[in-house]
DNA sequence: CAGCATCCGCTTTGATACTG
DNA sequence: CAGTATCAAAGCGGATGCTG
């Protein structure tokens, strides 16, 4: 990408990162740590296969993502964030935070990946009462469920929870809208989404 | 642009202010208010003529910017952001902050206005001494000079302050290092950066 | 002059085909 | 699996021209 040559730190964020694809690279990055190639074009659906290897080249040399050189003979490539490129989770985070609101009317044939759910639950949910100590939501809109850990703030992780405290499961819209506090959970039962355990937990992280 | 057609908030909003230059005309429309066409030129240098006209019809279209018709006749057409756009702003700290690293080493060539100097200030400025009420930090690194209110947060504003408890002037490199820690007072100065007030002031808003 | 629109060469993107 | 090669279409950048 051409540089805008102004000294201002969001033109220059934007000379790394604003060429077309290249933040939903490092949100799949992000989300699902080191990934292979193909898994990643998999992750960034509708990329193309030569501007995904361009991209990763210019996110390379920028020092966004490395190439992890695994000591194991035969083992894939994999691609991973260095830590200049984690730091780019509180950029995710607010541009998630100010798209989501285009979610609830967005076209059905969307591509939808449950990981994505990692970034407005984040970014979104909060721990309103600290002093309960440790809790963990178990999130289920797709494959893979979605483990969320509530207490010394809000932590996520791919997968399922061992014993969760509660588990809801239904749609990614409705169980948005309910855990963002816009549907109760009456109305999300009619459509379909469920929740067992204490509806206090619910309450707990809603915004 | 061409939408990603994903279903995640970070790939919904790059879908609205993913083209290149978009975020740059609403990073001057947050730091200075409504503009007319010429001025918002003059704040984004580098942007042709003909492409700050299409993205300001697309932000337009998307709800981001509008236009404020004068109840007065013959006054000047001013573009604005909605609420919706006002809501970018943590984005724009977001990447500031992270873009931010990269202003230490940038070449001396880039352009570079003193308003932009508002973000990463406000991004990254704390105020660890709540308890000790209002205080204004002048920050003179070019035209305007920048008010920085400290208490209850960090707020920025454009123009001199009235009676500023501190006034910090130079270049905006050596400004920056000094108020984020980067840079004692001492060297600042051999490089012609001055401050007079209280030292206390500088201590307590550094992060 | 402010506020665009038009034209044109160049670069980037998107889709698909192909390769070690 | 992990890319490269090719090519048409779209977008960008720069210059210039038009209109109130």
């Amino acid at each position: 990408m051409r540089s805008y040559d102004q000294w201002c730190g969001v033109a220059k964020a934007l000379d790394i990162v604003g060429d077309r694809w290249s933040l939903l690279i490092v949100r799949e990055l992000s989300i699902r740590g080191p990934l292979r190639y193909t898994d990643l074009q998999r992750g960034v659906p509708g990329i193309a296969t030569n501007l995904l290897a361009d991209r990763i080249r210019e996110l390379e040399q920028a020092g966004i993502v490395a190439r992890a050189i695994s000591e194991v003979p035969g083992a894939p490539q994999l691609i991973r964030l260095t830590e200049r490129g984690e730091g780019l989770r509180p950029v995710l985070h607010a541009l998630g935070r100010w798209g989501g609101s285009d979610l609830a009317d967005a076209p059905r044939t969307d591509a939808f990946q449950a990981h994505w759910l990692t970034i407005p639950l984040e970014a979104t949910l909060r721990d309103r009462k600290p002093d309960r100590g440790r809790a963990v939501l178990e999130v289920r809109a797709g494959e893979p469920p979605i483990q969320v850990e509530v207490g010394d703030g809000i932590r996520t992780r791919l997968g399922p929870a061992p014993s969760p405290d509660g588990v809801i499961s239904g749609d990614p819209r409705t169980v948005l809208a309910v855990l963002f506090g816009r549907m109760g959970l009456e109305d999300a039962e009619k459509a379909g989404t469920t929740f067992r355990g204490d509806p206090k937990l619910l309450r707990r992280i809603r915004p």
